[in-house]
DNA sequence: TCCGTCCTCAACTAAGTGGTTGAGTAAGAC
DNA sequence: GTCTTACTCAACCACTTAGTTGAGGACGGA
């Protein structure tokens, strides 16, 4: 995996049980077991989970007498959003200047029979 | 990797190079070639990071001759999106009613050395 | 027809992932 | 003290991933 923030946090909600996991925080913390409990896996196998997630800056585990209550920290998905929103937006607006394209260029062929002098593809 | 959807196309995104060949595509379609040249490995790996972004679905190869264009399907970053939002935000509602809790709380013994009679606000 | 360009496929390697089990630690309960 | 609960750490496994190199296919141009 790379090292990079983005790529970690990413990398960390590719997996359906993280997501679920993260799904389930938005309610409230949780200690490890808890978390556990639904999930035909061993409790190590969530553990490992949570640290990636934790890895990721996505939650955070503190310490109270043996319990390990999980906490989200929700903020870290602000910067996820924010990279997918520019990016489509871009792709969109992309897709608008090709269309103004297009319907000049059929505005231009309803206009007169001469084929269109630029014809590309 | 997880055979679902989502978990597709986050593990896609989870890769700078992928990432950066997404965001040049939202310039306009490109070439293998044209769009292997900056990277510093071969023209193999760029096409198996294509094969990547493909199964997920964020990509698209035409055949024109020899040459193989790539286009970009933006719209498959939506679900990504609203699933990260859908988090967010109820993450941050719960941070709200938990605020609302605390300032009850504070403003009960602000208010008075006697118990709160009633829900004030 | 042969040649060069553009690209994919196949095989291999090193490193990472997602799961397992077993052992160990920290802290409250008795 | 000893026991139990809640969890982590370490070693191991099968499998995937991200890269490599080498070979080859499809197509346009001379």
């Amino acid at each position: 995996m790379p090292t990079d923030q983005l790529s970690r946090t990413f990398a960390a909600l590719a997996d359906p049980t993280r997501r679920d996991l993260v799904a389930r925080l938005t309610i409230g913390d949780a200690t490890v077991g808890d978390l556990a409990a639904p999930y035909a896996m061993s409790l190590q196998a969530v553990s490992k989970h949570l640290g990636v997630l934790e890895k990721a800056g996505l939650v955070t585990r503190r310490k109270q007498a043996q319990r390990r209550p999980v906490h989200l920290e929700a903020e870290v998905l602000a910067p996820v959003t924010e990279w997918l929103e520019t990016y489509r937006r871009r792709a969109e607006e992309r897709y608008q200047r090709l269309d103004a394209v297009l319907a000049e260029l059929s505005d231009t062929q309803a206009g007169s029979d001469t084929p269109a002098t630029g014809g590309t593809r």
